[in-house]
DNA sequence: CTTGACTCCGTACTTAAGTACGGCGCTAAG
DNA sequence: CTTAGCGCCGTACTTAAGTACGGAGTCAAG
């Protein structure tokens, strides 16, 4: 049996590093139950709370958007890895597509910064003037 | 003196490859004149709304707002050179700080995937596992 | 027993860059 | 002369992930 420490919803915002805001709004997605409320008290919460809000927040920072995360939480009972594996790779898929785009970018906005530096005093701003044309 | 051959609204969007909704929110954003109406007629678009329309949506295509977009216009004398400089350096050294945060992502969900593969008839998803810790 | 902090709940607002809709007028073709 | 297709204009809706707000109820300390 272990010791459940029970936490208001306050509490569960804190240790998770999120607002209490963002609890309820999980709650109204789906993503995170709504303990039983004590007959006109305050609900409580739990460790498994806890590492729910850590599994969204983990999830995000990987990328993933809160639809998907909904997805990962329905496949979480150790059948579908196959079907989790498929959405990691889309989403990995994405992140490399998105990773080249912001590449391109980089270096195209490196040359006109460097053009800009370079090619002083003349009669119209090269950055400026490029925008029309890259 | 130019050949202005005029366009309508439907033909100027047709030639930056936006919509007609767009360009009329690029007029309601400021970022676009709107021709005098010729008293109860229709407006006509000549060949620098053409230019500014590709202008903004190759700076947007570079990472740049809408709101840095009105910057860069406001700038566009000739005058302001080191001023967009310093706006693009910005725009530069964002794109960097969200490269590195993407190849962050990218190794991890490529990490993830990979013991996805490996670890086959595991008891529990291991990448679902993951998204506990990571 | 009061005060202050917190919870509960519903609703509305935020940002960015459009998209969609609906009613009207004009205009070019048949 | 009529009709189809645009243009004009205002307003509202979209997505994503929250934020903000306001009026209650509750709980613990003093």
């Amino acid at each position: 049996m272990k010791m459940e420490f029970a936490m208001t919803i306050g509490a569960l915002a804190r240790a998770a590093t999120v607002t209490v805001e963002t609890i309820r709004f999980y709650q109204r997605r789906g993503l995170l139950g709504t303990p039983r409320k004590p007959a006109g008290g305050i609900r409580r919460y739990g460790e498994e709370d806890l590492a729910r809000v850590r599994f969204i927040k983990t999830a995000q920072a990987l990328g993933f958007r809160l639809d998907e995360v909904a997805l990962f939480l329905k496949l979480d009972d150790g059948l579908h890895c196959a079907d989790a594996r498929v959405i990691a790779e889309q989403k990995l898929k994405d992140v490399r597509r998105r990773l080249s785009e912001l590449q391109r970018i980089e270096s195209t906005l490196a040359a006109l910064v460097r053009e800009c530096h370079t090619r002083r005093r003349r009669i119209s701003c090269p950055l400026i003037a490029s925008l029309q044309r890259v």
